[in-house]
RNA sequence: GCGCCUGUAGCUCAGGGGACAGAGCGACGGAUUCCUAAUCCGCAGGCCGCAGGUUCGAAUCCUGCCAGGCGCACCA
């Protein structure tokens, strides 16, 4: 679409009083496509000119009568605005040609050129089941890292493990009261969670259990060779647990530095506040006063001597810098957390590092219940796995039902029912909160994945149909696609380069999500209203051809989003 | 108490200065001798939370209020 409004910018430029940047600005698209492809609002120009707009939208439209360019065919006033009118033949031909010459790098641009970004994303704590609360993070920051990959840039993905802090501590005092061994070894994530919402039953009644869960976490820090065991063989087998997760939803990491990584760095961090005069004693803690710039106070160090969160996420993204020298840090991470990101780039910036403005946090809304928040120290959790498992089983049942010849079951029902899941997570503004709802995650009719799905797979069946043989493309085609379902399909195929750039650019796969849907809603219009195969020669090969560049855009959306997009279903 | 986010159709949500406010679900009525009916078409359903303001023009920007959610030093 960009050549096209630089071509209208050009035109227009001698005959109004603005650049042509500017009238490529303000060119918007007309809600009907019986108004015409691009207009050109004329309100702007009004007061300078001294007319009403329709009157000068009038008077362009006679200047430009008779015209046309290499686009557009003709330029007609409706009111305040002036309508431009591609041509649609040459539309058709130029974006399919497109398309269909660049297969999977169709929507991929280089304006990253090749500079990192770091994105932060996942980060499940440690010896806690991985909870539907973790899947935002996950599938989100995963979406960005692909957005990113395709605009050119170089990604860098962290999962950034809750593997440190005084839940350790906790569940090694109740793996020691507690705690059994051949238990642990059957199911160790459920049972260690088990554990751990015992403890926090008891410890209401208990209090001295938080206290030696303390000092347990103390010794941890202060490398205790017991306490060091039984971190280590958590931690390991929760890993283990979650890279099933992981493989199973082909989310890939290139670290994964947990909060652990970055204990030996913690000193240098404090002497560095120290040093820069930020720091200060108050209560017995150490802490950075952030009242002159309007937020709480940090705190980088307890009366105890231990460190917090923040100090490790300082030192997290001073390592991240010097080790990875990125254009931009992304922290996919819960909205609950804002103030913490804003405490913890300030604090960044007042450490003398100016690239804490290209820190970024990526906020999303809860997970809840009808009833309430979900909490892991309550027991009240939703277990990502049996989400993913019970989403697969409901589409292989209706896979049985829809399709029981279909010769690859399996593998139809995992990409259908992991994509439901990912799909309902970031069709939706990420800012939003979600509730919960059995039905609603485990839905495959309306806007979901499958919708796009099914539209892939028929598109492919009828592909198979046609004999497979490779299509040539010929500048010809363009001509036969005269029909209004036609011609809108290609002009939604056209856009997809601009929206992954928006997608990824307002950090919102959902941009994209939605996109998609547009195009498998286009496609499924042109399909009941335009037979493919059995038409006349040329004009089924028009369609083919039309059809064809449709399933690379659907394909080519689908995995910047993770999703994948089986050829039956 | 202070701060941030959200409020659009019965429900879930798009749209985030510009042409009559759009989808999905649900309800109702249709479409298959023909490429997968997980589809398509039609119909019904709106003081865009409330009140002011800015503007030629506000669901969209600003202010106040209301409702819900989330935060606010020894958790992460």
């Amino acid at each position: 679409m960009r050549e096209y409004k630089d071509e209208i910018g050009r035109l227009l430029e001698p005959l109004v009083n603005l650049t042509a940047a500017r009238i490529m600005d303000l060119l918007e698209v007309p809600p009907e496509p019986q108004l015409g492809d691009l207009a050109f609002p004329c309100f702007s120009l009004a007061p300078v000119l001294k007319k009403s707009p329709a009157a000068i939208a009038e008077e362009l439209s006679r200047k430009l009568s008779g015209q046309r360019g290499t686009f557009w065919e003709k330029a007609v006033s409706r009111g305040p605005y002036l309508n431009f009118f591609l041509d649609p033949v040459v539309f058709a031909r130029d974006t399919l040609a497109r398309i269909l010459k660049e297969k999977t790098d169709f929507g991929k641009t280089n304006i990253g050129q090749g500079r990192t970004v770091v994105i932060d994303y996942s980060s499940p704590n440690i010896a806690k089941p991985f909870g539907i609360g973790h899947i935002r993070s996950t599938v989100i920051g995963h979406a960005l890292y692909l957005l990113y990959q395709a605009l050119g840039y170089r990604c860098i993905g962290i999962n950034h493990l809750g593997d440190w802090g005084t839940q350790f501590g906790k569940l090694i005092v109740a793996y020691k009261r507690w705690g059994n061994e051949a238990e642990l070894l059957a199911d160790p994530v459920n049972y260690l969670f088990q554990l751990y919402v015992k403890f926090h039953q008891l410890a209401d009644k208990e209090p001295e259990l938080e206290y030696e869960a303390r000092f347990w976490f103390k010794k941890l820090e202060e490398g205790d060779a017991e306490a060091y065991d039984y971190w280590n063989r958590f931690r390991q087998m929760s890993l283990d647990n979650y890279n099933q997760i992981y493989d199973l939803l082909g989310i890939k990491f290139d670290f994964f530095h947990g909060e652990s990584h970055y204990n030996d760095m913690l000193e240098g961090v404090i002497r560095l506040a120290r040093e820069k005069g930020i720091a200060r004693e108050s209560e017995g803690a150490l802490i950075v006063d952030l009242e002159p710039h309007g937020l709480p106070p940090v705190m980088l160090q307890k009366k105890d001597g231990a460190t917090l969160y923040i100090t490790r996420d300082l030192a997290a993204a001073i390592y991240r810098y010097e080790t990875f020298n990125f254009a931009r840090a992304l922290y996919v991470v819960g909205a609950e957390q804002k103030l913490h990101f804003q405490q913890l780039f300030k604090v960044l910036e007042l450490l003398g590092f100016e690239w804490a403005q290209n820190c970024f946090h990526i906020p999303f809304g809860l997970i809840r219940f009808k009833e309430g928040r979900m909490s892991t120290r309550e027991g009240n959790v939703i277990f990502l796995e049996e989400v993913l498992q019970r989403a697969i089983r409901m589409a292989r049942e209706i896979i049985e039902e829809k399709n029981p010849g279909l010769a690859d079951k399996e593998s139809a029902a995992i990409a259908v029912g992991l994509g439901a899941v990912r799909f309902g997570d970031l069709s939706n503004d990420r800012i939003k909160d979600i509730e919960f709802d059995w039905d609603k995650a485990l839905d495959f009719s309306g806007e979901t994945a499958a919708y796009i799905q099914y539209a892939h797979a028929r598109i492919c069946s009828i592909l198979r149909k046609a004999g497979g043989a490779e299509l040539t493309w010929s500048d010809d085609a363009a001509a036969y696609l005269q029909q209004e379902e036609e011609r809108a399909l290609v002009k939604i195929l056209a856009l997809l380069p601009e929206k992954v750039l928006a997608s990824a650019e307002a950090y919102r796969p959902s941009i994209l999500a939605r996109y998609l849907i547009d195009v498998a809603r286009g496609f499924n219009r042109f399909y009941h209203r335009c037979p493919v195969l059995g038409s006349d020669a040329a004009l089924q090969q028009a369609r083919l051809l039309l059809i064809d560049a449709t399933r690379q855009v659907l394909v080519n959306g689908l995995a910047l989003l993770g999703i994948a997009a089986p050829e039956e279903m």
